[in-house]
DNA sequence: GTTGCGTTTATTTTT
DNA sequence: TAAACGCAAC
């Protein structure tokens, strides 16, 4: 490890002694620089890799953090012996060894969101709301936040006139209720019960305060009261926090971060020490200076001022196109030129914009010009539902009170046992008070006369089924043997071939399904056993996409300015700058689904840190384009140009004509890729 | 239990 | 515009 290449304040950071130190670095300043220069510095000063706990968002920045420290300490073994995670993984981490305190059975399983909603509905349709159609989603957001400030259950009192506070009021205890009855955590309950164990034990608080001497917080601005209580906790009395974040780049306030903990962090951690990074290694002075601009206009700021001693650089682009069409046209062909240039290649360029929808026509048009792109974030959700439904089967088998599970695979592939069946069976276990699954175990005895014998029948397959596969698991089958005999069983390699659209599409399906069977024979080697098995399944729920994050190769990126966070590129095209855009039409008139919230109503300051944030992503090249007309659900409208794009002072920009540029002669070699575009059409059909 | 049609409603997303 | 959802008909 070598200090020197570290800036005075970095240094000043890694260095910190003991006691609560608030790093504010800006964007590109070396943030994780700072930690993992920390952490080894941690470790040289003799404090165990055990006693070490590093907490981040994603598992993405969790996984590099590992690593860099790893190729800094260089030694791999020590690394390993660090906490570095997600603050739910170490949530689940906790819970995992104290479940007995918590009163949890030990075969818990981790809801994601899609069980959640399941609950929810299930939930909805008991209270008998008929009169009103309600948006489950928006219910519940409102209990994840009521969560997260701990509002309790029974607590939660409505909003004067707010219907979806009223829902919510009497969802809320039910959904709890439904969750234990389960034997089921969601997200939220990762780092709400684990602060709740801490509040109410204070042996189980204090080992785990023993066990971690220093604790570092990664995009501090992100964190919630939860995660501040459980930040709290941890440290108990010896205040051995760093936390680095950037207020300017609190972009998720909507998801119930708290933008309060890194504003105010001197107030709950007293004597707390705050460093400020403000050169930034990134962008040209011109970028910075433009972005810093509009994020001056923001109040209730730490206040940094980023600088950089790079070169000017060039000017940005303001670019007005007439109409959206010529804004995507104009993008594709100055990438077309600035690739052609050689200086750049196409991962060296992203197209960020404000929601998905305005994906669309980019699509098009670098798909017509022959230009390779890579999405990110989208929804993949249903992609991977296949393997969702086969953990199902698991889950249910290591935990017969996930009815969650249950109601999602017994009737898939479809065996006959539909809504009706399953409504009865409900009512039977809730009168009864025991699970679904102990009435179909017994479903002739108990429900001779309210279910016929065809579905009884069917029943007692599934029930034969579902004992199987756990007796599978129970005499040391690994979990990839016991659901290969399952699929066989179900014949689900059939059923994906006939509800898919084509044959490739069943192919990748039965492939998702595949890597899913080897990824489950590696932790059998790893660590056979039920309860093993158990814990597999809960971490990976905890894990996005799998395990596998393919080259992306020489391709531009399309993202969201949210998925933006945290990247860089040379060359950046922030698109439609305009006022409804950014900032949203919703931040600028909410609905009656978003959530009022005093404490932070939805203003444009976070909107305006979206932009700052999509700016600071530029290296070398800024272009914010807008166009004066615009197609929004089927209607051309007049666009207004964004209010940030007229907070970057004049003499930062250049002003550029899509339209007019669109009909300058088309270069050859352009001519020549449209050629090539309408040849490959042409062999797709 | 599935299919199809009309109605409705349009952010951001990780764990 | 377009996709997601609810309800009614098969």
């Amino acid at each position: 490890m070598d200090l020197s290449k570290l800036n005075p304040p970095q240094r000043e950071a890694v260095i910190h002694g003991g006691g609560p130190l608030l790093v504010l670095a800006g964007a590109g300043s070396g943030k994780t620089r700072v930690i993992t220069y920390r952490i080894a510095y941690l470790l040289r000063g003799g404090i165990p890799p055990h006693g070490i706990a590093a907490l981040t968002f994603t598992n993405k920045a969790a996984e590099e953090m590992r690593e860099r420290v790893g190729k800094l300490v260089g030694d791999r073994k020590t690394a390993a012996k660090l906490t570095v995670g997600t603050f739910h993984s170490l949530g689940l981490q906790i819970i995992r060894r104290e479940y007995k305190a918590l009163g949890i059975p030990s075969g818990f399983t981790i809801y994601d969101a899609a069980d959640q909603l399941g609950t929810v509905r299930e939930l909805l349709r008991t209270v008998h709301v008929t009169d009103r159609r309600f948006d489950v989603k928006a219910i519940l957001t409102r209990i994840s936040l009521a969560k997260n400030r701990f509002v309790r259950p029974g607590e939660y009192r409505p909003a004067e006139v707010d219907e979806y506070d009223e829902i919510t009021a009497e969802i809320y205890p039910r959904y709890q209720e439904a969750l234990r009855a389960y034997a089921a955590l969601d997200f939220d309950d990762l780092i709400t019960e684990t602060v709740r164990l801490f509040e109410e034990n204070a042996e189980v608080r204090e080992r785990w305060q023993r066990r971690f001497r220093h604790v570092l917080v990664d995009e501090y601005q992100d964190t919630n009261r939860a995660q501040l209580m459980l930040v709290k906790h941890l440290c108990g009395d010896h205040g051995n926090l760093c936390v680095v974040g950037d207020d300017d780049q609190s972009i998720y306030s909507w998801r119930g971060a708290d933008p309060a903990n890194i504003l105010s962090f001197e107030r709950v951690f007293p004597g707390a020490k705050v460093v400020k990074l403000e050169q930034n290694y990134r962008s040209t002075p011109t970028i910075l200076n433009a972005a810093n601009a509009v994020i001056a206009n923001n109040e209730n700021r730490h206040g940094k001022t980023l600088w950089s001693n790079r070169p000017d650089g060039d000017l940005l682009a303001h670019v007005v196109a007439t109409d959206s069409e010529h804004e995507a046209k104009f993008v594709t062909r100055e990438i077309g030129q600035l690739t052609r240039g050689g200086r750049w290649s196409y991962r060296d360029t992203a197209i960020l914009y404000r929601s998905n929808v305005q994906s669309r026509i980019l699509e098009e048009e670098l798909r017509t010009a022959c230009i390779p792109y890579v999405m990110y974030g989208g929804q993949q959700f249903f992609e991977r539902k296949e393997v969702k439904d086969l953990i199902a089967y698991l889950r249910l088998a290591l935990n017969s009170r996930d009815e969650i599970a249950l109601r999602r695979i017994i009737n898939y592939p479809a065996r006959g046992i539909g809504a009706t069946t399953l409504e009865r069976i409900s009512a039977r276990a809730q009168a009864e008070t025991t699970t679904m699954w102990n009435v179909l175990e017994r479903i002739d005895e108990a429900m001779s006369k309210q279910i016929r014998p065809g579905t009884r029948q069917a029943i007692g397959a599934f029930v034969a089924l579902m004992q199987k596969v756990r007796q599978g698991l129970e005499a040391g089958q690994s979990g990839a043997a016991v659901a290969r005999v399952l699929v066989e069983d179900i014949e689900l390699y059939a059923d994906l071939h006939s509800a898919a659209g084509s044959h490739s599409a069943a192919q990748r399906r039965i492939d998702n399904i595949e890597s899913l069977f080897s990824s489950l024979e590696r932790q059998h080697e790893r660590s056979p056993g039920l309860s093993a098995l158990a814990q597999y399944l809960r971490q990976l729920s905890l894990v996005n996409d799998g395990d596998d994050t393919p080259d992306p190769g020489d391709k531009i990126v399309l993202t969201t300015l949210h998925g933006a966070k945290g990247l860089e590129f040379p060359v950046v095209f922030m698109v439609g700058m305009e006022e409804e855009l950014l900032p949203h039409a919703r931040t600028l008139a909410p609905q009656v689904t978003d959530v009022f919230d005093p404490d932070h109503a939805s203003d444009v300051s976070e909107e305006r840190r979206l932009a700052y944030v999509g700016m600071t992503r530029a290296q070398d090249k800024l272009y914010l384009t807008r166009s004066a007309l615009r197609r929004i659900r089927g209607r051309t409208t007049e666009r207004t140009p964004s209010r940030f794009l007229l907070e970057v002072p004049k003499h930062f920009t250049v002003q550029r004509d899509a339209t007019a540029e669109a009909h300058e002669l088309v270069p050859t070699d352009e001519l020549s890729a449209l050629f090539k575009s309408i040849a490959a059409q042409l062999s797709d059909d």
